[in-house]
DNA sequence: GATGAATGAGTCTTCATTCAT
DNA sequence: GATGAATGAAGACTCATTCAT
């Protein structure tokens, strides 16, 4: 058994090896530079060794960003307290998510920029997979709203259209920071994204930044 | 005369062509299924003979995406009566824009997922000009917000942000659309998002669609 | 007549025009830089226009160079005064030739360095035309030494060989110097061949410089 | 042990196999003639395979003419029997450099009408490389003079330019020979020339062939 | 005579995937 | 399981020559 977990171990840190050299690539020079021989040599595999633990090279790359992805999610959500009230807990996404994904700017960048992996013509649909991340990222806003319409916190809107408009700008304004367009500091944008959502969901008088 | 004319039409249909070709291929494959052989081919005219019109591949491209946004920011302004008060011209320009970009789908579809033109590295910035449009077009958003608010009829807001989120969100809904996500109607959608603008610019009361 | 002439005068500024053209794109790029259309663009000449004087590429640099190689062997004879004895007028030949080889050495470096054309494989023997020149310039040098043969002037060396050694030097000297692979001046290189050649020809007592 | 050993001989195999298919080509058709499709059909491998081996195309030409020089220069030396006299060692070298370029004949060819290798505009300098073994040469011719002129068994001339003159000499020959413009045989010439270096450094009472 | 647009064969290079060892 | 050599299809770009105007 001790065999079978160390060939097990060896197994799992390859793939985090293979995972984290794409990643490092695509983030330095975007998906069309990933080939399998710089991702072997980065990972210090043989090449052909790569198709032993993924398909092809689409699904190393789509693997590789799902993990990413999947990590970002739980990172944001780390930042949100959930004891806290409706509109705290909205604040702590929005600005947790700006932070996360400047954390990961090299990343995002080429991820905001291609986002190709989301239709995947031609495949099957691998490519859903990585829909859901989004969606569930939405869908924890969703609640969130649906918490302080029903607690009368905030103003009563739709929560599923909200929701998605909320999401778009904060990952639009992560995108400008990433690719230097934006006007501010990434502190700056959050607040401003935020006075901006105080305005729709709550009271005009008491619509200042109340993190 | 007519010697010169004759030629100087061709060369202007030639030139017309192309670009149209490069944008079907580039619509129904995306940017990688662009190549100088199958340009040709569509175009119905020699591998070289592109090069008689454009220096290489990314001066075509560049070309034919900068082509289109130019027509479909002309078509969107077409439908903004500049006689109208701020909060219909906002309407018009928002469901304008939703509708045009509905009406390139195909295209859209690439252009959104796959936005490389906008940064690329590497290049000495011929890619600039792209976000040129964006910039008038948000400017255009930012003019019609500031008119409103001088004349009191849009809540205070910061124009310069207020401007950028709203082409965000607009962007963001067709995006949805033309990847087949959309939860409704082009119609509908629209609606929304201007039910979400009146919610944010004017009194509460009377939210409810205006146009 | 009138019309004819200026006809006649035209064809002749064109084709002058082509082959200079011709010459400086060589020596500024070599011969594989000479493109009809950069050759027609130089000379102010629409490309198809070459065609109206050359039959070819090839007919268009063979003549560009001949005419350039009539013309510095020309100059080089220039410098030789046939009144003066053998040894004056080779040292006069040796040291013209190095004088105006050095001042083409842009175009001298690559014909120097891309002797194709005298092979001229594939091709009938048109290249056959360069190689008189270069025979006809071996003849001078072996004139000048069976006449100071005869006249005792010089040891009784075999002429024909010692000419075609003679050119060989001078030739590699120039393209040593054409190269920047020269140990001194011009002038010294000059000399230092020609004390080379009084060993040879002259008494050894009285071998120096007597130009 | 046996696999790694193997795999070296595959290597050196296949490496061996392409500089050898560049140089026929190159002595069969010249350099221009030298495609990657060619040499890899040549040697029985896929075109691709190529870049396994060699970094480019230059680095391929420049590698099988290194090797060649190389190896020509060895033949050389190998004629040259190190315990004869000076004057004994200058002849076999120079008739043996006459004997090895004839025996390379149709790369000779190519090579000595197209030297475009040896200056290698805009490359940073891999060409120098080329240079170096007719600098060797060049050593070699006067290192045997020196020892001559020491011993009083040549006339004092001075070495650096006469082994240039030496050398230049030989390849000329050489080269006319291999364009079929020489005289007579190759015997002959070796022989002419050294009785016209005799001339030049040895007593003229005795300045016939000694060898 | 003159023009220059058009052709299309030819060239180097890259890279995902396979497979013998 | 692991290696990495080998494959071969694909793609951007050049240029001599032709020919309709």
């Amino acid at each position: 058994m001790a065999r079978i977990s160390r060939s097990a171990i060896l197994q799992d840190y390859r793939t985090r090896s293979l995972l984290e050299s794409t990643r490092k690539i695509i983030a330095a020079h975007g998906f069309d530079a990933v080939t399998m021989d710089r991702v072997a040599e980065q990972a210090g595999i043989a090449k052909g060794g790569i198709y032993l633990y993924f398909r092809n090279k689409h699904e190393l790359i789509v693997s590789a960003i799902e993990e990413i992805a999947s990590e970002m999610l739980r990172e944001i959500e780390t930042r949100v307290d959930p004891k806290t009230a409706p509109w705290q807990r909205l604040c702590q996404l929005v600005s947790g998510q700006i932070e996360v994904m400047e954390q990961h700017r090299d990343l995002l960048r080429t991820l905001l920029l291609d986002r190709r992996l989301l239709l995947d013509r031609a495949r099957g649909g691998p490519s859903r997979r990585l829909l859901k991340y989004r969606e569930r990222h939405e869908l924890h806003i969703r609640n969130i709203l649906e918490e302080g319409i029903r607690r009368k916190i905030f103003h009563p809107v739709d929560p599923a259209p909200v929701a998605f408009y909320i999401n778009e700008m904060t990952i639009s304004t992560a995108q400008r920071r990433v690719l230097g367009l934006a006007p501010s500091s990434q502190k700056a944008e959050a607040q401003g994204l935020i006075r901006f959502l105080a305005l729709l969901l709550r009271d005009r008088h008491n619509a200042g930044p109340k993190r």
